[in-house]
DNA sequence: CGAGAGTGGATAGCATTACTATCCATATTA
DNA sequence: TAATATGGATAGTAATGCTATCCACTCTCG
C-alpha cells in the first residue's frame, strides 16, 4: 500500500499523514528503495486509532503520543495496564500544597469514599488526586451534586466491573488495546449515553400524564 | 469590590478578567463613575463557574459562552433544561450522509438500544447522533467494547435517574445551574471515579490470593 | 524509453485558541 | 499631591494541529 491508498483507506489527508510520520505517531513504512516506502493494514489501523483518540476521545496530540507509546511498550504487566492508559488521560489533580478549607474537605471526602466503598487504591495515585480536584470544584460550585456521591460510586463500581470483565482470557496485547480504547472511548460512550438517558428521564418526570405522548 | 479584590477572590489574573469582560463572559460591573466599576459576589461566582467549565469540564471558551448564555436565558421551561446544557457539550454526531456499513450498523445499534431500554427520545436528537458516532468508532476499532452495551446502558440509566432526582423541588433557576454543573462536571466526576474504581477492580482480579496485600 | 503523476523529506506558513502585556487618561487612596 | 489602581483599547504571544510548497527522486503506463 502506498501513500495515496493509505490516505484513502484511513480518510486522513496525505499532508497530515506525513505530519504524523514526522511526529512519530505513525511508524515509518517499510522501505522499498532509499526514498520510497510501503504501508500495511497496521498503518491504517494505527491511523484510525489516532483519529479516534483525537476526535472522539478529545485527547491532544501529545496525549495520543503518550498513549501510543504505552501501547507499543513491551514491559507491561497485568497490574500496570490500567495505569498506563490512565496516566495520560487523567486530568491535573488537586494541588498538594493547597490546604484551603475546600481542598481539605475534598481530600477527606475522597478518603471517606475510598473507605466506604472499599476501593483499595494508593491514596496518592494521580486519578485519586484528579477525583479530589473534581470534588473540590463541585463542592464550591454546586455542592448538591455531591449528595448522591455514594450512589454514583456504587454504579461506577459496577461499570468498572464490566471494564475488567472484558479483559478475561485475552492476551496482554489485546488487553492493552482494549484498555486504551475502553478508557478513552469508554468515557465518550458513557457521556453520550448519559445525555440520551437524561432526556428520557426528564421527559418522563416532567410530562404530565394527560400530555399527548403518555 | 474592585478589580484587584475580584482577582484575588477568584484566583483569576486581572488581565484575564478584563479579557472575559471584553468577551462578554463576565457581565460588566456596576458603574460608580464613567470609568470605574464595582463588582459583586455574583461576579466571583461567575468567574469560578467559568474556570470550572474551562479547567475541570474541559470546555472551550466558545462553549462556555454558550453555556452561560443558556444559564442567563429566561425563556426556559422544564423540558428544555437538559437540552440547552447538552446542546453545547454534545460532540459532533455521525455524518447523516455517511451510509457506509459501519455507519448504518451503528445507527441500527443505537436504535435497538433506544428500543430495548425504552429510552423515548427523538431519533435525530444531537446526543443520539453523537452516541451513534461513538458507537461507530468503537465498532471499527475495538468492537468487543460493545458486548456489554446493554449492561452499561442499564447502569447509565440509573445514573440519569440520580441526575433528574436532584432537580426535585427546586426553582427553575436552581435547576438550570444544577443541570449545567451536573452535565459538565458530572462527566468529569464519573470519569475520575471510574478510573479509581478500575484500579481497585484490576488489583483485586489480578492479585493472587497469596500476594502480600491480600 | 519517456512523460507525467506519485513519493519522501524538509521547511515554511496558517488559523485558532486563550490568554498576556502595554499604554493611557481618568479615579481613588494615603 | 503623589503614588497607585482602574477601565478600555490595542497589540503581542505561545501552543496546537495541521496545510502548503518545494525538490529530487521513483514508479507507471503507453
Amino acid at each position: 500500500m502506498r501513500m495515496a491508498e493509505l490516505s484513502r483507506e484511513s480518510g486522513v489527508p496525505v499532508a497530515t499523514i506525513k505530519f504524523y510520520l514526522r511526529e512519530g505517531l505513525l511508524p515509518a513504512g517499510e522501505r522499498t528503495s532509499p526514498n520510497q516506502a510501503r504501508y500495511s493494514r497496521e498503518h491504517v489501523r494505527r491511523l484510525r486509532l489516532i483519529r479516534a483518540l483525537l476526535e472522539v476521545g478529545g485527547l491532544s496530540l501529545a496525549q495520543v503520543t503518550e498513549v501510543l507509546d504505552a501501547v507499543d511498550a513491551d514491559d507491561l504487566d497485568q497490574h500496570k495496564i490500567f495505569g498506563v492508559a490512565q496516566a495520560t488521560v487523567t486530568q491535573p489533580g488537586l494541588d498538594p500544597d493547597d490546604d484551603s478549607e475546600h481542598a481539605q474537605a475534598a481530600r477527606e471526602r475522597v478518603h471517606k469514599l475510598l473507605v466506604d466503598h472499599d476501593w483499595r487504591v494508593p491514596p496518592d495515585w494521580p486519578p485519586v488526586n484528579a477525583l479530589a480536584r473534581v470534588i473540590a470544584t463541585i463542592q464550591e460550585l454546586e455542592p448538591v451534586l455531591l449528595q448522591q456521591l455514594d450512589a454514583r460510586a456504587e454504579l461506577i463500581g459496577k461499570v468498572a466491573d464490566l471494564d475488567v470483565e472484558l479483559l478475561e482470557g485475552r492476551s496482554l496485547e489485546q488487553q492493552v488495546e482494549i484498555v486504551v480504547a475502553g478508557t478513552v472511548l469508554g468515557d465518550a460512550l458513557m457521556s453520550a449515553m448519559r445525555r440520551v438517558a437524561q432526556i428520557d428521564r426528564s421527559a418522563r418526570k416532567f410530562t404530565r400524564p394527560d400530555d399527548h405522548d403518555m
